[in-house]
RNA sequence: GGGCGAUUAGCUCAGUCGGCUAGAGCGCCAGCUUUACACGCUGGAUGUCGGGGGUUCGAGUCCCUCAUCGCCCA
């Protein structure tokens, strides 16, 4: 396809869409984005993993910053002529996926998951996923994501699925993986354990409730009565014992001489907090630990309570847990209920009661011995949390055992999912253990590892893995410090499903009167020898069962673990046994830990995974450093033998105007797509870029944009503070006064009101670049006509050129540099600066007559010609990895005119068809066009250039006259002043310039100093204007002076700053002590 | 409760090793159809660098402390 053909004229405002459509078609078409192994070597070779989005609905923002900079990155290494692989996917995303689904089924059709099944419901959770796979993988490519599409992979695809089989299968094998009993956060909504991290909490108001429960057999003077609190009364129908602390009298004589000592050196506010709890502990010593003294003897003497209302015999136990400060110094304990009780469980070997089921309710409860409890049929069935508090606190009223009820307010947990109360819930969970095992793990390398959270966290601390912003290392070493097993097993149906089978033990004795079952068990001996399945037991299945029990008992009982490659052969042999797979699946995160190879091609010996493993660097953002980059760091050491990234950039976060972060279920999030609709791509990547700092968070404020007069409306003033966008569905315009839709309106709102695009005008910043950009390419097309390829002197070349070029030279080489510290948001300001400031403001304006169709056709309209192909081919291509779509068009059309572009000896680019593929400007610069001392000279030339304009703009002097102006310098400035001249003239309007070592005032003019220049431009004041003028210079150079000479005049400044530093303020005083004296003169001469 | 970060111009943000009169973009003011660009050009105004204390010849920058906001973890 041909882009554009011959020298065509452009539009003279840049239409992204025009500019963008076709690009992307051409890069696909020619190519650029494959990713195939070849013979270059390792450190020619760059891979980058997405982070895979997950396919619960749309991308927004946080994605398209993210993606950009993955691009960014990605296209330069390219340019730098790089093997490079961009990998993209998406993630099915376990829970979430299935919650939206469950939830919108739910809302169209009032249908539960368990009315339409498994199979059925899995097939509509696929239906969902090709909609938005689809959708956000359109996304990708309208940003202009170069992505190598033909390798798209989806977590739950075979090829992913293969990987996840066989990390399991090891991991089980290596006794990594292991079933336990844990109190995990349960969602009663969805019936499943949700992690840590999809738990949020909420401050909820509630009660306080004192409980007396009866001491069995009090002995004289013994209470009748233990008094506990809790904020749970229903969990108390499991309480297996109450806990008072060990030492109550030493634990308050502890705490006191804390606080006193604390006291002394407390002000204010806390002054008044502590001296109110050293208050507390003196009531409590008289009113409470006399009491708690005796039930601490009695926890030692092994008397026991009568738990009311089922009857339950519970002992009294000593333990640290029982706070003497708070409540009533004892507490219940129920293990099964409550993470701290659970640990006070273990340490005293409390049976574990559960009184919850699965979907929230009260459960018929087993008592430690396997009885059912023949009281709690009363509960069982109420709804736990609610309905069942109820009916305890009732019960336990009408038994008078209620001492009395504070009001309380608490954090409970929350499932993110579905906004439902988290329970603690004791259940049977699969777990990945994270902490040292015995005998070390082995990793893929061979090297050992005392376990694999330390294996990954070692990674870091040796600097294998990198983190960028550095800060973030302490919060990956935080979380994997803590070592804590990794939950992988979820009640849902939309996953990986556990490839573990297992018998179940009801069946275990039906099992064995089948008359081949020696023949089974040995069977899977031998495959077990054989290394095709894995078999692991838990406890010990006989310990339930008569000492009869014969030993291949144990084999039929366990775990089985088929290896990926024989699974059929498995499966034919258990299933006439009974045996059954395990109904749940594994976290998402399972399978995203093995993104980096799963992708590749891995369990295979691919090509794939021998060239593009390990990757480069992985660019994510920070909610997920704990979840995934630690998780795909240490499987990435157990499978594979070496980490799968080298640097980890984890990048800003985007907030609203209100600083909250963007999200879909606050409904604040933007689509990108309607700012690319707005802005085009590539503004929005500029933007992107640009606030890519090193900042945590930045704010874009969200704007909707009227669809009747387009004017801008802020989202903080149309949304009120207690409400969500995603609750606004209709807003007056302030602009116009026409109502429009949000995207949150039903459909005929939309229709009849047209929806506003949600939008940024920070976006207007890339917009505007893209817009100069353009039409400074115009203008080079318009002026290149002709352009030579000649070989040229430095030496000989105007002081302009060589400034521009020693410019261009130090830009590409501290762009290099800023990119390998992944500084993007310097990066593209440093671009803009040379394009906008240098080129453009400066070299542009001053060449324009040495171009223009009137030149005398010299050598110098060659030379800049020449000059100004260069210099906009190296910016093209500085800026193609942040806007791609532009520059490569521009480039096709720089290259019809100027097919050659470069300064043979001097600078040689290779020439390319396609920008994408071109050489990125080389690291080094261009040493060749290097000079310091032209861009100190110039600097100069500009600040007189300013000098001129300044005062032509105070003295009000229209734009279009030509003024004559009188440059006073020292006598040996003089001579080289003269030779660069012609730019002061140029760009200040200037007819006729004097450059003179000595001169009188001219008439009527105004002047100043700037630097050692004094600067006097002719007939455009009068001597008042000019004498005020000169004194308020006056005054501020001798503000100046003073500062500088209080400061050279301190003996310890001099002694202790660094001998350049004082050198440097010397200087400056002596050049403000000559600007002095010039002003000072001038006055002498207007008085005169 | 622990950790991380922020607080600099009206807004959004830079400011590297502590060292010239603290910068940019947007906005604002004045002027400008100047041989590409008004999505532009030229000039200008605007700062208690969150408060307090300390270290230092010198602090936006380092230390302590207080306040406010945000995020992560419990």
């Amino acid at each position: 396809m041909r882009i554009m053909s011959g020298n065509v004229e452009l539009e003279k405002v840049y239409n992204p869409e025009a500019v963008e459509s076709g690009i992307y078609a051409l890069w696909e078409q020619k190519g650029c984005f494959r990713a195939v192994p070849d013979g270059r070597p390792r450190d020619q070779r760059h891979v980058i993993m997405i982070p895979l989005p997950n396919v619960t609905g749309a991308l927004h923002l946080g994605h398209a910053i993210n993606n950009t900079l993955q691009d960014i990155v990605t296209r330069t290494q390219r340019m730098k002529g790089k093997n490079t692989l961009w990998q993209p996917g998406t993630d099915h995303a376990g829970i979430a996926t299935q919650a939206v689904v469950e939830r919108r089924i739910f809302e169209e059709e009032g249908k539960s998951r368990h009315d339409l099944g498994r199979e059925k419901l899995v097939e509509r959770i696929w239906q969902w996923k090709d909609q938005y796979e689809k959708r956000i993988l359109s996304q990708l490519k309208l940003l202009g994501a170069s992505c190598d599409w033909k390798r798209t992979r989806f977590t739950l695809d075979e090829v992913c699925a293969k990987a996840v089989r066989h990390a399991f299968f090891k991991m089980f094998k290596d006794g990594l993986i292991f079933r336990g009993k844990r109190l995990v956060n349960w969602d009663t909504q969805l019936q499943t354990a949700v992690a840590d991290d999809e738990v949020y909490h909420e401050a909820v108001k509630g009660h306080f409730w004192h409980f007396k429960y009866p001491v069995i057999d009090p002995q004289p003077g013994e209470p009748e009565h233990v008094l506990i609190a809790t904020t749970r009364p229903e969990t108390m129908l499991a309480d297996t014992a109450v806990a008072v602390h060990p030492d109550p009298e030493g634990e308050l004589a502890r705490r006191e001489t804390q606080l006193r000592s604390e006291l002394a050196a407390a002000v204010g506010r806390e002054k008044k907090e502590i001296e109110q709890r050293l208050e507390g502990i003196t009531r409590r010593r008289e009113e409470f630990l006399p009491t708690l003294v005796r039930l601490r003897d009695m926890a030692r003497a092994g008397r026991k309570i009568m738990l009311p209302l089922v009857n339950r015999p519970i002992p009294l136990v000593a333990d640290e847990w029982a706070d003497p400060e708070k409540g009533t110094g004892c507490v219940k304990i129920t293990p099964a209920h409550d993470a701290n009780d659970y640990e006070v469980g273990l340490r005293h070997g409390l049976p574990m009661v559960n009184a919850l089921t699965p979907d929230g309710k009260v459960a018929p409860i087993i008592e430690p011995d396997g009885s059912l409890n023949p009281h709690s049929d009363r509960y069982a069935g109420l709804v736990f949390a609610r309905e069942g508090r109820q009916r305890v606190v009732d019960d336990l009223e009408a038994a008078g055992l209620i001492d009395h009820v504070d009001d309380h307010e608490m954090e409970v947990g929350h499932s993110d999912r579905s906004k439902t109360p988290i329970e603690p819930y004791l259940s049977d969970q699969w777990f990945v253990r994270m902490g040292d095992v015995e005998g070390g793990v082995t990793l893929a390398d061979g090297t050992k590892s005392p376990g694999l959270a330390q294996a990954a966290m070692d990674a870091v601390t040796s600097g294998r893995v990198k983190i960028f912003p550095e800060r973030y290392t302490k919060t990956y070493l935080d979380w994997l410090g803590e070592k804590r097993d990794w939950c992988i097993s979820r009640q849902l149906w939309w996953g990986h499903r556990i490839p573990v089978w297992h018998l179940n033990n009801l069946r275990l004795r039906e099992v064995g009167m089948m008359p081949d079952v020696l023949r089974f068990a040995e069977e899977l001996q031998t495959l077990e020898r054989e290394g095709k399945a894995a078999h692991w037991l838990w406890g010990d299945p006989l310990a339930d069962f008569p000492a009869s029990m014969p030993e291949w008992t144990r084999t039929v009982a366990g775990y089985w673990c088929p290896h990926p490659d024989h699974e059929d052969e498995f499966r034919a042999l258990v299933a006439p046994f009974h045996l059954e797979q395990d109904e749940n699946v594994l976290d998402t995160w399972f399978s995203s830990q093995l993104w980096p190879f799963s992708t590749l091609g891995w369990p295979e010996d691919t090509k794939d995974v021998r060239y593009y493993y390990p990757g480069n660097v992985l660019i994510t953002s920070r909610d997920i450093i704990t979840l995934w980059v630690a998780r795909m760091v240490l499987s990435g050491l157990y499978l594979m033998g070496d980490v799968p990234f080298r640097h980890v950039y984890i990048h800003t976060k985007i907030l609203d105007g209100r600083g909250e972060g963007m999200s879909k279920s606050k409904g604040n999030g933007v689509d990108p797509v309607d700012i690319i609709q707005l802005y085009g791509a590539d503004a929005l990547r500029y933007t992107m870029a640009d606030i890519a700092t090193e900042l945590q968070d930045v704010r874009m404020p969200v704007e909707y944009r009227c669809p009747h007069c387009t004017n801008l409306t802020p989202q903080t003033e149309v949304v009120p503070r207690n409400r969500r966008p995603s609750e606004i569905f209709k807003v007056k315009c302030k602009h116009c006064g026409e109502m429009f839709a949000t995207q949150w309106a039903d459909e005929d709102t939309k229709i009849a009101l047209h929806v506003a695009y949600e939008t940024s005008d920070r976006v207007e910043l890339g917009r505007n670049l893209c817009n100069k950009l353009w039409n400074a390419a115009r203008f080079a097309f318009r002026n290149l006509e002709g352009v030579e390829y000649n070989r040229l002197e430095i030496a000989n070349l105007l002081p302009e050129d060589r400034w521009v070029l020693a410019e261009l030279s130090r830009v590409v080489r501290e762009v290099n540099s800023l990119m390998t510290r992944y500084q993007f948001s310097a990066m593209v300001r440093r671009i803009r600066e040379f394009f906008w400031d240098s080129l453009c403001d400066w070299y542009i304006e001053l060449t324009k007559p040495r171009m223009a169709d009137d030149a005398p056709p010299d050598r110098r309209g060659a030379e800049a010609r020449q000059v100004l192909a260069f210099c906009l081919d190296q910016v093209l291509r500085l800026f193609h990895p942040i806007i791609p779509y532009i520059t490569e068009r521009l480039w096709q059309q720089l290259a019809v005119i100027a097919p050659h572009r470069g300064l043979p000896g001097l600078a040689e680019p290779r020439m390319n068809d396609v920008l994408t593929v071109a050489d990125f400007p080389p690291e080094a610069g261009w040493p060749g066009l290097d000079d310091a001392k032209i861009i100190e000279i110039f600097q100069d030339l500009q600040d007189a250039t300013r000098g001129v304009r300044d005062l032509r703009s105070k003295c009000n002097v229209l734009p279009k006259v030509k003024v004559t102006v009188t440059l006073k310098v020292p006598a040996d400035h003089v001579e080289s002043l003269r030779s660069q001249a012609h730019i002061i003239q140029e760009m200040a309007g200037v007819e006729t310039l004097h450059v003179v070592s000595e001169t009188a005032r001219p008439r009527n003019s105004a002047s100043t100093v700037v630097g050692a220049v004094q600067i006097l431009v002719h007939d455009i004041s009068d001597d008042e204007a000019e004498r005020k003028r000169v004194e308020k210079d006056v005054a501020g150079v001798e503000k100046q002076i003073a500062g500088k000479e209080s400061k050279l005049a301190n003996e310890k400044f001099v002694q202790n700053a660094k001998p350049e530093v004082v050198e440097a303020e010397r200087q400056r005083l002596t050049e403000l002590l000559a600007q002095r004296e010039t002003l000072t003169q001038a006055l002498r001469d207007l008085a005169g």
